[in-house]
DNA sequence: TGTCTCTGTGTGCGTCAGCACGCACCCGGG
DNA sequence: CCCGGGTGCGTGCTGACGCACACAGAGACA
């Protein structure tokens, strides 16, 4: 109870137990990886609904090397494009095609109640909050530390 | 603020920054990469400082499959030795051997230091608590939902 | 304009992960 | 005795991942 890193062992346990479920659940019922997922919702948050790639490899959970490639996948299934971008010849723009919001529509149903189920459930809301405030703080510190 | 799957994001992002910083301290300070690290401190602190293949992967944060490498590399490196369970000849130990558990004394500080930084020393002591709680729930809970 | 540096991307390559499968072995019923 | 099903383990194969590098364009400066 009172070890200082049980937090965080219990942390990396639960990441990984959930993540390749929610991996699972997601390609077993719409056919997306987790990773398009992650990457699709990124996109569809931005400002106007694209990023370039280095602030999408930022953002996302995967390297800015392997963005690429993910792109590409997606440009291929037809839920991106890339758009270059007119100010600066070396950006690349990925922008979400209205198909790609489409499946993230129909997908994120899915991926929020496996959520729910395998997360949310068990926690209080207060415990829920302290959670979010508290890893939210870990994060704003993350940058120099590491 | 009040999404329900904030804390949830935070967790993978959290995981996400975290996990390859400390797997690159441990490698650089130790030659130790995480998962030998992760798979030695499970042995340690098992009963007979013994384990057998599938508990082993139960327990740790590798898959079952990937236990075997793991545990070879392990054993070419001497810090892991491989004893047949008299009782089932189909079973296997891999047990800790004194180098293992010395290479593991000596890296524990610098884990437990890069964890405290990264981590810990961003959460009071009421939010360490309550996150290892929270999460403990979840992962209690975590058998039969996914 | 020419050049030097910095930044945003894409890509070849090696590494690491898990799945599916096969083998060896245990155990119970006929 | 044997023989069928269940279990623990190792391994071939394939995909995912990131690092190091190469390349193109941008911007500063003379």
């Amino acid at each position: 109870m009172t070890d200082p890193t049980a937090a965080w062992a219990a942390l990396m346990r639960v990441h990984a137990t959930l993540v390749p479920a929610l991996d699972r659940e997601l390609q077993r019922t719409h056919g997306l990886p987790l990773t398009w997922y992650d990457v699709l919702a990124e996109l569809d948050e931005a400002p106007h609904r694209r990023l370039t790639m280095g602030d999408l490899g930022d953002v996302a959970m995967v390297s800015r090397s392997r963005v690429s490639r993910v792109v590409d996948e997606l440009v291929d299934a037809g839920l991106v494009t890339k758009e270059s971008n007119p100010a600066d010849g070396r950006s690349a723009y990925a922008v979400v095609t209205t198909q790609g919001r489409r499946r993230l529509r129909q997908a994120r149903p899915s991926y929020l109640a496996a959520v729910e189920r395998g997360f949310t459930a068990n926690l209080s809301i207060r415990e829920a909050e302290t959670v979010a405030r508290a890893l939210g703080k870990v994060l704003a510190a993350g940058g120099p530390d590491d």
